[in-house]
RNA sequence: GGUCCUGUAGCUCAGUCGGUAGAGCAAUGGACUGAAAAUCCAUGUGUCGCCGGUUCAAUCCCGGCUGGGACCA
């Protein structure tokens, strides 16, 4: 099995700079797992590491669409699989740092999304026609697993399981009953962590410094090369909230408050996901012992057979 | 100085014609297999400003005190 590293933990707990730090030691390449670093020009939103913070370390996933493009786990794990089989190809050790699990999970994991054609207009306008109601009893019918598991208020994934199916003949529990639920390299997980206080200081103080570097300009710039509020990548925190901005329903300063605490609200959610989903060796960014500690494991680790 | 309004959950406020209280937001926990920075679920004990009075019983009525606001001087 290829080796490879991967670092997540929520928004601003320092990933990027320890990121950089492990890769100089391990002679690593980054592979960014983060759902919007993916697309060019949001850059200052979605915390892009700086050119100059890089250091030359290789990065990849950064800036591969444009912004109006969709993208989507599937596409990730396809692309970043493929980077890994090159980069341990050139002898170096594949390193996925980013705070979007899903994606990250599915890439090392053994998830298989079966082909897809581009979906139907017609049949996601029938189903989004349906009330939630409908939607169970419809799933009920081709996959009653799911429509037992799926919440009845989740219309996205009810909507979502009834697509697989239309399109690909075979129903969600289907697809992931045929897999065995492990990781198809051997990762080393680390999560980065701390004082939930202070971690709520930084994504404040990371905001406002994004504020700084000019976030308000940047939006400004996505719209004027035509993307809107409608598209893809601008449902992100840090963009979507500028929505009201320019609908003058919310002043600057009101939605600057608004990224901070949907910033916050992420940071839990990922640490749900990271605490539950994957196993995971938690380093407290906050304490050097910790990752003292970490550096000998990763060496211990790197030269298991 | 006077008159009136006001003080209930971290915040904004409901409410109890007297039987110790509830919404939204926040917060916390959880789910998660093609939108995942998305989507969805669960969780509400708080000296009802303080002291006293009336009452079987007061957050609710009465009195005083105190904080906030408006208006009149």
């Amino acid at each position: 099995m290829k080796k490879v590293v991967v670092l997540v933990g929520p928004t601003a707990v320092g990933k990027t700079s320890l990121s950089i730090e492990l890769a100089k030691e391990l002679n690593a390449e980054i592979i960014s797992g983060d759902s919007i670093q993916v697309f060019k020009d949001f850059s200052i939103g979605s915390g892009k590491v700086k050119r100059e913070e890089m250091l030359d370390i290789p990065h990849h996933c950064i800036d591969i669409l444009a912004p109006k493009d969709k993208f989507s786990v599937a596409d990730f794990q396809r692309i970043a699989r493929e980077k890994i089989d090159e980069i341990s190809a050139r002898n170096h050790l594949p390193m996925i740092v980013g705070g979007t699990g899903l994606y990250i999970k599915a890439c090392i994991y053994d998830y298989e999304f079966s082909s897809q054609e581009e979906a139907d207009e017609e049949i996601i306008k029938k189903l989004e026609a349906m009330n939630n109601e409908e939607l169970v009893m419809e799933l009920q019918k081709i996959d009653p697993e799911q429509a037992q598991a799926i919440h009845p208020n989740n219309r996205k994934r009810l909507i979502r399981a009834l697509l697989i199916y239309e399109m690909t003949a075979v129903t969600k529990s289907d697809q992931i009953a045929s897999q065995e639920h492990k990781p198809i390299y051997d990762a080393f997980i680390i999560g980065c962590t701390m004082d939930r206080a202070t971690l709520y200081e930084r994504i404040n103080e990371r905001v406002d410094m994004m504020v700084e570097e000019g976030l308000l300009d940047e939006i400004k710039g996505l719209l004027a090369q035509g993307v809107n509020f409608d598209d893809h990548a601008m449902q992100g925190i840090g963009y979507r909230e500028w929505r009201a901005y320019f609908d003058k329903a919310m002043t600057k300063d009101e939605v600057i408050e608004e990224i901070k605490k949907h910033s916050r609200q992420f940071a839990k959610r990922q640490y749900t996901w990271f605490n539950n989903q994957m196993p995971i060796h938690w380093v407290d960014m906050q304490e050097p012992d910790s990752i003292k500690q970490l550096k000998k494991m990763l060496e211990a680790w790197r030269s298991e057979q």
